[in-house]
DNA sequence: CTGAAAGCGCTTACAG
DNA sequence: CTGAAAGCGCTTACAG
């Protein structure tokens, strides 16, 4: 008989396991594992001959087999209120970026509502599957986070500064008042501002964060902030442009507008040009965020670096999990980005 | 003494095991293991009694135990080239969706071309780790989605249609087809169309499709593609900005441009603003992909339901790995959306 | 319908 | 520096 393609069989059917990688390194299983693990005290040789076999089985470690021994999942847990949206979005590639560089999965929890409050009972789809856990944008204040530390794994909360677990977010009440600054600057008196209580239907700290800085700021300048130039725009598009219409329609319409989010703003341009008046000539509007889209509309925004604080939320993350990690918090850059929208 | 807070002891430390809650209800941890999985033949008082145990220990099995006893990782892998797009977000959005209903974690790998390429290699970072793939937006061919089907897992490709393995796409010449009987119904004769090769390395075939139903659907109508007509926006805003700058500068500029992305037409319309022109007046513009913003800036695209195909594949991919699942094809659907940019 | 027992593939004290 | 062995917490034939 011609000889089978196949190897005549010292190879054992499906993916190669610790002891066969022992068998052809003619050691145990152990000192595989060691010399695998970077564990000290492996002699050179040996070392050698284990990542030898290794290559030629093409072995990879069973990851449940390794997670269940050592007790450590290998994975961080995210858990954020939209996934879609691209400030997570950006957000959770930075956390994955460095992840990945650390050998950590990521398990991402879609939160709903249900979810999250679930979470704070420590009775979430996280348990026993993850060595950490991230929190994007769910505003958890300082009892939330008191609680989230009896988990028993380290957490990390990002867009929401706390004193009781480490937190990166940017300063919103300084971004705010550097609209704020902008606008008086450019000359306006009669100044509006859309926010909302974003997508989700917990009480936020972003809008009220954002809120306090704009009107602490116009305050300092001598402006009030007229009750009647305030619009709820829901943190979407289309409710950016229904709040612009409604702050037009009023009596006295403003000259400028500080959209709470990018994503507003676009609702309010869009406003604008369905009454043909034009942003920067007819009405001053700027945004928050820096959404890639911003620059090709023209929109003067205050730009945080979303995709940073993913990383370095990440990194504090893993510098909890090896353990020496006060808690502490990272203030996140923020710049305002003046383009046409706040005329130019 | 007075009596500890904590409980007299006969609760162990650590999570409850399986062996704690057989013990609690007077079972073999196979028994318990029966009724978890809702495994025929348990009795229904023993199940309750089971049942009772776990919620009082509140029992949540080590899933990686689980896993290495059972051989199933319950998990999908899966791969795509970016991820913070709005398009592969939504997608992903969309699987994740069905798959955390169907109780199987998500497990995403960030593609860069090295790993892509170590995949088709069947050598990567889902070795064991995964029950199925789902590859969003990879360009694989047929060869190559026959080597993956020698991973030993279903496969499901979104994106692309194949026939070795079951896939879900657009159809991308139909689409772009809509657009040029859009605008030649308009009346244009002189149009222009921005492609390129996508943000990816590799050959793709959404351009090379989309271009092609394109200059089909004009020579159907008897209109040519001027070779200079063609440019190329990288997918990108930036890109598509830059390319219609150089359409523009053409001695005989075109009057209406197909954008094979709505990011390109974002940036094609930043371009027009540039110059001091305004969409569907001096030039008619069109989309593809119908994204979020594309409404507010009144562009018309082609709209396709993103996060339906993301649910679509994670749906077939549940079915095969139910096990009766035939190599199959589905169509997501395509719509044109007429706004002002192309002239209403 | 149920239990005893083997086994999944690793890791890690423990004892050289 | 290395090995024998126990153990991680489940699942699943096998035998009632």
């Amino acid at each position: 008989m011609p000889s089978s393609p196949h190897q005549p069989s010292s190879q054992p059917p499906g993916p190669a396991t610790i002891a066969d990688v022992a068998r052809m390194a003619g050691v145990s299983t152990a000192t595989v594992s060691r010399a695998l693990r970077d564990h000290p005290y492996v002699a050179a040789t040996t070392k050698r001959k284990v990542l030898d076999a290794v290559a030629r089985l093409r072995y990879v470690a069973n990851p449940h087999a390794s997670r269940l021994a050592s007790g450590n999942t290998g994975t961080i847990g995210l858990i954020a209120p939209v996934l879609t949206s691209w400030y997570t979005s950006e957000l959770v590639a930075g956390v994955e970026e460095v992840l990945s560089d650390a050998d950590h999965d990521l398990l991402i929890g879609s939160a709903s509502t249900r979810q999250r409050e679930s979470m704070f009972r420590g009775d979430i789809q996280f348990r026993q599957r993850v060595d950490g856990i991230i929190l994007v944008d769910v505003f958890c204040s300082e009892e939330g986070a008191v609680r989230l530390s009896t988990l028993g794994v380290p957490v990390v909360v990002l867009g929401e500064r706390l004193h009781s677990v480490t937190s990166v977010a940017v300063d919103n009440a300084v971004g705010a008042a550097l609209v704020a600054d902008h606008l008086v600057d450019r000359g306006h008196h009669r100044i509006a501002m859309i926010g909302g209580q974003s997508h989700i239907d917990v009480a936020h700290n972003v809008p009220t964060e954002r809120d306090a800085g704009f009107v602490g700021a116009l305050r300092a300048r001598g402006l009030d902030l007229d009750p009647t130039m305030r619009a709820d725009g829901g943190f979407t598009i289309a409710g950016g442009r229904a709040a612009l219409h409604r702050l037009l329609d009023s009596p006295t319409p403003p000259s400028a507008v500080f959209s709470m989010s990018d994503e507003m703003a676009f609702g309010a341009l869009q406003a604008l040009r369905e009454r043909g008046m034009a942003p920067g000539r007819d009405l001053a509007v700027v945004g928050f965020d820096d959404h890639p889209v911003a620059e090709s509309v023209g929109l003067t925004t205050v730009r945080q670096a979303v995709r940073e604080i993913g990383r370095t939320g990440a990194r504090l993350m893993v510098e909890s999990l090896d353990g020496d990690a006060p808690v502490r918090h990272v203030a996140a850059p923020l710049e305002l980005v003046v383009r046409e929208s706040s005329g130019s």
